[in-house]
DNA sequence: TTTACAAATCGTAATCATTACGATATAATA
DNA sequence: TATTATATCGTAATGATTACGATTTGTAAA
């Protein structure tokens, strides 16, 4: 997703797309991976000396909820990338940069048919690792 | 893995098989599927009245780090569950009770094809939903 | 069985990520 | 440009987890 879909998106749904937040979605559109709220906010504070914490985790869990992100569980700490508006696909996760790569292979249905009676709601299948360009450094 | 298992490890790496130890282990080995570090908390204060925090994080982490349970995140909370220690596969989770039903379909070997020069270092596949015998309740 | 000591536990405080909230500021639009 | 709902600030609160000195306890050797 780019920055004029997330717009987009946000003023669709009555939100106001605030100098704040129109920053907060450049960084995730320049950022090709997942960032944790820290991340966001080191970058955010050189933008906006003495930025609050709370409008860091309030839009990020509003682009969460309006689909302009998504997020993972890693090491404790929530992530949070661009959402792919691409079909259906998963990611190899670099542990050293957060930078994802697609991963396009998902068993899903053959899953789906060795669970019948179970209500399948969601899944995730990542892959860790180190990417080529941070195995150089 | 059972009881006398992760006790053999346990003394193995030179660990004490303490009281305390022992009916944390029996928890998991009954458990079958996650648990959270609150949920181990309350059934051990009915065991040992004013058991510590510390004693069940520090004892969660060491099974953890020799191979007695596994972990993942989930809701932003860690959840533990015995080591799976059959052949390779994934889990089914179940949203309200924890427990968990084996998936054995697993694409890793044509992933890792498609990701040359990555390096892997592990892999997540977690399906998400509800089981048979807590849609009836 | 007793002793000795490293390891485990307790009690509690500290840390870290995240959420909450009243007061103030600001974007959207009329 | 005036209005108003929304966004932000400043800061406190929460919840999970980790840390640590003092005390207790398994374990194995005497």
């Amino acid at each position: 997703m780019n920055m004029n879909e997330a717009i987009r998106i946000l003023k669709e749904k009555g939100y106001k797309a605030t100098g704040r937040r129109k920053d907060m979605l450049e960084y995730f559109a320049h950022a090709d991976g997942y960032r944790t709220a820290k991340h966001v906010l080191q970058h955010m504070e050189t933008l906006h000396e003495g930025i609050s914490f709370d409008t860091i985790y309030r839009n990020l869990n509003l682009y969460d909820e309006v689909g302009i992100l998504e997020t993972t569980d890693l090491d404790g700490e929530k992530h949070f990338r661009m959402k792919c508006t691409t079909s259906h696909h998963h990611h190899f996760i670099c542990r050293d940069c957060g930078k994802t790569k697609d991963v396009d292979i998902c068993p899903m249905e053959e899953v789906a048919q060795s669970l019948a009676n179970y209500r399948i709601d969601d899944h995730k299948f990542e892959i860790y690792g180190v990417c080529p360009t941070c195995q150089i450094g």
